[in-house]
DNA sequence: AGATCTGTCTACCATATGGTAAGTGACCAA
DNA sequence: TTGGTCACTTACCATATGGTAGACAGATCT
């Protein structure tokens, strides 16, 4: 396989198919995207990927890396904010939903690791291990401090990380609850998450 | 396609076909799922599917409403218990829980609506609207009467969702937060959540 | 100029997939 | 006994899939 991308500039072939593959993997799924559609998509032929990535197998692992490094960089600036217990987790709650904004395929990649057993979902978490092991620890050094109640900080982040991601993913269940997934209604449902955590971590209004 | 199950006594093959096609439509996915797959695992051939379902698209709608009516009947019931606010939320939550433990695979497949589009995503929730619809009702009285602090009650419900539903299927992540999905660990994730919704939803302590 | 390397393409291929057509044996009513 | 229905099977088929082999044009090196 090519090590170089040639252009970095990220209009690059191989950047261009990261692209692509990561869209359809986070909306139709791994295993219902076909290299065929891709390629079709993309104007080049099947085997343009396969010269890039020599195996789908090989593409997938390629778009979790990258999508883990951008996940991971945008989460540790937000992580990184000075203040107060509350004001990091609003910080890191609000770059998540400006990350849905900007690339909602990222997010759904995420959802879509649940269903891709332990070789590809291990990478990812492993790649996110780092992010989560001082999310755990700001949550833990919080609750000690007082400013938040005690919770076992891993569930805690879990239902954190399951509230964020199911109001941002869940698409068709917005749909049937008759909330049209707009700009709008995005900023809505983030006032709404951050009233319910703040009513459930905060000690002391 | 032939209507009547033979005996109904579950064990009849199509109803066999369907409880393997819920399960791996939950696990590995709709498009992931093979009928010859299927089939191999029931001990039957292939056309002894399209026999009883005459295309794949047949037999996801079965296992969908199927999957409906169970999941309604479960719920309704734990919903129309009486007593105030909390106790009946706590008491749909624990009931959701306890599905989670018998048939995990309702659950799996709550979860896999979302990347079902419209066609049969929507049958899903139409299916579940009467529910939603009383759940919402519920919600909104409590939150008249004060009981419950004041949100946008579908988004509320949505929230709750995903966050139980998180808990409960999010496997991988479990486990790579080190949390081993045993039976004992189910009780503390309910546990946690009981309490984050507790701490978030009532009034006064 | 000639050789080599790069990126993409055309030409295939084995296998798997959803689905059609046509049986086969057991049972059952006339 | 025979004709028909039921549950299920074997025999195929068109298409799609991931992947291999090798050709070809252009750039780069010697």
């Amino acid at each position: 396989m090519p090590t170089t991308d040639g252009k970095a500039d990220g209009t690059s072939t191989p950047s261009r198919i990261l692209d692509a593959a990561l869209a359809s993997f986070a909306t139709r799924g791994y295993e219902a995207t076909s290299l065929d559609a891709l390629a079709a998509g993309l104007e080049v032929r099947k085997q343009t990927i396969l010269y890039w990535f020599p195996s789908k197998e090989v593409l997938l692992d390629a778009v979790i890396d990258r999508s883990a490094v951008e996940l991971s960089e945008a989460l540790e600036g937000s992580l990184a904010t000075a203040g107060t217990g509350w004001v990091r987790v609003e910080a890191v709650v609000r770059s998540v939903f400006r990350l849905a904004a900007r690339q909602p395929e990222l997010l759904g990649l995420v959802r879509e690791m649940g269903r891709l057993g332990p070789p590809a979902a291990t990478r990812f978490v492993a790649a996110l291990e780092p992010l989560v092991g001082r999310a755990s620890g700001f949550l833990e050094a919080e609750m000690d401090s007082g400013h938040m109640r005690r919770h076992e900080p891993r569930l805690l982040l879990l239902a954190i990380y399951s509230t964020v991601i199911g109001m941002l993913t869940e698409v068709e269940l917005l749909r049937a609850l008759g909330v049209e997934p707009t700009a709008r209604s995005l900023v809505r449902r983030r006032a709404e998450i951050l009233d319910l955590l703040r009513s459930a971590l905060v000690t002391v209004p």
